[in-house]
DNA sequence: ATGTTTTTATTTGTCTGACATTTAAAAGTC
DNA sequence: GACTTTTAAATGTCAGACAAATAAAAACAT
């Protein structure tokens, strides 16, 4: 594990690079130990300041955690499917807002994601995840539901679907694709003939999964898309004649 | 924005929370410059190396970039597919090492994954596109290439196949799936005879996306997962009865 | 001998103050 | 006006110190 001294950049960003690196090639397992801070700064031949940005960096990207007092210092983590979930949301959410992306566009990669789980769901279906399912229907039916609720309610209930899959992989990396849209949806006014619109699909969705019929919520969510993105396009059309750029809150 | 003096919580890691959420709800903008690093220490009533363990951390999730000199400073980053891309490839590749999860379903999830792409694929493929994916799987005929390199290549072959999809939403969230699975790919030793098979697999997929036909491809796709499926347990099984555990590298 | 308390050593968390380096703008010079 | 020099502001880095947490070791009492 060793830096170069002719790099331009900066120094805690090379030791994070180098430790970095050693956890993913294997020569740091899981809740190994790694040098105390005084250690590591000897080591690399710099300050202790600057071996703690190193090790922040690290604790930030949840690769290692820090203990204090005598037994203490920083350990490999070992990287849970709950952190991962949670940092895939946070860039996913990021990376649409920052980056222009249309709502087509994150509306198609979402559904064509969730259709390859309802295969899988359908297949897999448990008493918890209809429940869940039949639950959020329900709630999506009270009228006096706000439209962030009722997006809300929409996001758990196609959650309950891809977990349904039962493959913790699959709804991590569903997770960004479901949950970063919540923003853009929030942006929809959802008036009571479009949300029974939106809940008769998601009841066809269910009937589907629950009779282990794959295709058919398959075919269900390809309506839902389409329905989504014909609401999504009223909105825009009248943003777009009738008032300045969309604006959050 | 304000930290909780009661909090156990590091210092740092309350301060970059604090940023990230303002990040995040939008109060800071992309490229908008947060105060300097004094000013931060005032502001927060802790000292600059506090402040600097907090920057680090935003900085070591593409947060934000810090420019050294006169008009310089931490500015609010805008998140990159890019970067958004190479984080997803690592989170991915270490979840599915530190986790014990099973090749069956890793492979579940990205084939899964992979046959959503294919009708857009082939709905949109393009002479580049077809091109990589031709070239790929000439390469992976080839009775010198290493099997880290036939599965190099075979990640490449996989890559085209999405990104041929044309929606930089549904390549990202890929990424992961697509490239976590190598280092497991490395740990199977391919016969001629194995290459063969999937070299055809993948020229059945290519024609298929060429004639614009996404079943077909997507035919492809479970075949070639089941066929890798089928080589992996014949590893596995070799492994759990001749030798010690496997050992990468 | 055993259980409890105290001490001690180690380690991270935080602060203070300083200097080095980079960079752009301001001031000076021809 | 164009070029050079100076200056100021910001991050990058360092050194040394103290605070706080924690577990092991030592001391003590029973």
């Amino acid at each position: 594990m060793k830096i170069d001294p002719k790099s331009s950049a900066d120094l805690s960003a090379q030791i994070s690079q180098s430790i970095k690196s050693a956890i993913i090639n294997g020569d740091l397992i899981v809740d190994q130990r790694l040098p105390s801070e005084s250690e590591l700064a000897d080591h690399f031949e710099v300050s202790r300041p600057t071996v703690r940005e190193a090790l922040k960096r690290l604790a930030a990207q949840s690769l290692i955690r820090t203990q204090r007092g005598a037994t203490g210092g920083a350990f490999v983590n070992r990287l849970s499917f709950e952190d991962a979930y949670a940092q895939q949301v946070t860039t996913s959410t990021l990376l649409l807002s920052m980056n222009e992306v249309s709502f087509q566009t994150a509306c198609e990669a979402r559904y064509a994601l969730e259709r390859a789980c309802a295969p899988l769901s359908a297949q897999r279906r448990n008493a918890d995840q209809l429940a869940t399912m039949r639950a959020e229907i329900f709630r999506q039916g009270q009228p006096e539901l706000s439209d962030e609720a009722f997006c809300a309610s929409d996001v758990a209930f196609h959650r309950a679907l891809v977990d349904g899959a039962a493959n913790p992989v699959l709804s991590y990396q569903l997770a960004g694709a479901v949950e970063a849209m919540q923003p853009l949806m929030n942006m929809i006014t959802f008036s009571a003939r479009d949300r029974a619109r939106i809940v008769a699909l998601h009841c066809q969705i269910a009937d589907a999964i629950d009779l282990g019929d794959g295709a058919a919520a398959s075919d269900g969510l390809q309506a839902l898309e389409k329905e989504t993105l014909s609401l999504a396009q009223k909105v825009f059309e009248t943003r777009s004649t009738k008032s300045p750029p969309p604006q959050a809150g």
